[in-house]
RNA sequence: GGCCCCGUGGUCAAGCGGUUAAGACACCGCCCUUUCACGGCGGUAACAGGAGUUCGAGUCUCCUCGGGGUCACCA
């Protein structure tokens, strides 16, 4: 049985790669039928952000990433927080001490700073220097039963190679004299993230260890915790990070790496998903709209990148346009409801605006700017009648409107259908092209060159009284 | 700096010794047309560099360069 785990540390929002690490993770284990356990690693009390872990809930069930085993949810490997769980690190840790596989250490911060700085000054690399090493265990007893605050250290051998394989990247290998007798038991009694993963991930009896690419290189170290226990040893697979460009991460600072930014921004959850999905990850073939289920299919390590991805906003958007076409008339005026409020048209025909909106928005953020000639018409100058592929200048401008006006006038239906059989058969009465006609009509009811939908579908939403009016606005300027 | 990882168009990427080196986004052009958009068609654009192995290298090896990660009582 596949267990595989989410392991987030409630710090602030949902970041992209933190989302996406979660989503190979959640469809790792659903590929292969396996369980997906959620773990909150809030071992660092300093860092501890209120709320967010009701962030991760919320962001993750949202997106349908239900989690088989968590804090809330229960299950047989509780609990699944892990300062919950603080009291069975100390025994392992202790364990190890007994094998000689760790040593209690009491160097205070202090001291190691000095001494860091004495070998940095010398040029060369710090590494823990093994003082606490070997300390009678009755200077051990003694200091601890004083109250003296301890650490406890991995005792990593001087010689040997400590290794790992990964599913990505192979086997890496990396000389134990390269490695630092990391800290296992902090002195506030909690576990470092170091120690608590290895125990975590035995205890709930993970698999399948997927994680960031950050920790390729401790990894050899978990391996020996592993070893030392005698603890069979999880499938590892590391992944990418997301890239803002070349040389940075996706970060806070550039104030687009959250995934809540996003649906601020007026972008589709789904669209978010099967976007981050795609980046670091193919599924072998050209599709490249995926549900949530669709993903589980077809989801294999396989297609995984080992180099990192640029984020590209460019991308995302097509692909969120492709999303709000996809959507039904109803599920998108659902979602532009709010838009169409904040630009006031919430009252015009929700028909016609989702007839003219749909096929223009890639982010609902767009409506407002593009409804906006809808609520007030903006001042314009007489130029904007003049168009060479419309074949129209003022003079021209001022005889369709001349005609226009009196014949809408005269309407005793204001429908769709009676503004187009109108403008159309004036136009061809008059031997003009349609874009003649339509061409000033459309400038003098809108006030703006570019405009979602023609003349039909803006006289619609603004009714009889205020295409009238904003008509002869128009003609007098000419 | 030591150690580890990565390196195909601007971006995401296919490719796993023999291809005219796919596809998508973006960009450009044309068509459609009632402006814009949608849609259709077409185009520009890449194997970081250098040695080697091989009949043959984007694919294998080595070096260089470039980028990233890590070296915390953070995760």
């Amino acid at each position: 049985m596949v267990r595989t785990r989410f392991a987030p540390s409630p710090t602030g929002y949902m970041h992209l790669g933190n989302l996406r690490s979660a989503l190979y993770t959640y469809l790792y284990a659903k590929k292969h039928g396996g369980k997906f356990i959620l773990r909150i690693e809030d071992t660092d009390q300093s860092r501890y952000v209120e709320g967010a872990v009701d962030v991760i809930y919320n962001t993750l069930r949202d997106i349908g990433m239900q989690w088989d085993e968590g804090p809330d949810v229960g299950g047989a490997y509780g609990p699944y927080v892990q300062s919950e769980r603080k009291a069975m690190y100390l025994p392992y840790a202790e364990q190890l001490v007994q094998a000689g596989k760790a040593y209690y250490c009491f160097c205070t911060n202090e001291e190691l700073d000095a001494r860091r700085e004495a070998a940095l000054a010398e040029g060369e690399v710090w590494k823990y220097d093994k003082h606490c090493l070997h300390l009678s265990p009755e200077e051990v007893k003694a200091r601890i039963a004083a109250g003296e605050p301890y650490v406890i250290r991995q005792n990593v051998p001087l010689t040997g190679e400590a290794s790992f394989d990964d599913v990505l990247y192979g086997h890496i290998a990396v000389n134990c004299a390269d490695l630092d007798d990391m800290i296992l038991i902090k002195a506030d009694g909690m576990p470092t993230y170091n120690f608590a993963n290895v125990i975590d991930d035995h205890t709930m009896a993970i698999t399948h260890v997927m994680r960031g690419n950050e920790y390729l290189s401790s990894t050899p170290k978990y391996n020996l915790l592993y070893e030392a226990f005698g603890w069979e040893k999880p499938v590892y697979i590391h992944m990418t990070p997301i890239m803002r460009d070349l040389s940075h991460k996706l970060s806070k600072r550039d104030g687009d790496a959250y995934y809540e930014d996003y649906l601020k921004k007026g972008y589709l959850k789904e669209a978010i998903v099967n976007y981050v999905a795609l980046l670091g990850w193919n599924p072998g073939d050209e599709r490249e709209f995926f549900t949530l289920e669709e993903l589980c299919q077809a989801f294999d390590v396989d297609g995984m990148s080992k180099s990192p991805a640029i984020f590209d906003v460019n991308k995302l958007t097509w692909m969120n346009a492709e999303y709000v076409r996809r959507l039904s008339p109803e599920e998108f005026t659902r979602h532009a409801l709010p838009y169409y409020e904040q630009a006031g048209v919430a009252n015009m025909d929700h028909g016609v605006l989702c007839r003219i909106l749909q096929q223009r928005t890639e982010v609902f953020t767009q409506i407002p700017e593009m409804v906006d000639f809808l609520t007030a018409l903006p001042e314009y100058d007489a130029e904007l009648f003049t168009n060479k592929k419309s074949k129209t200048d003022a003079e021209v401008s001022a005889q369709v409107l001349d005609m226009a006006i009196p014949a809408l006038e005269a309407l005793p239906d204001w429908t769709e259908e009676a503004l187009h059989d109108t403008l159309i058969g004036l136009a061809e009465q008059n031997g003009m092209k349609n874009g003649t006609m339509l061409w000033p009509v459309r400038i003098a009811m809108a006030g703006k060159a570019v405009t979602p939908g023609g003349p039909f579908e803006i006289g619609i939403l603004l009714g009889r009284v205020e295409t009238l009016r904003r008509l002869k606005l128009g003609r007098e300027k000419l």
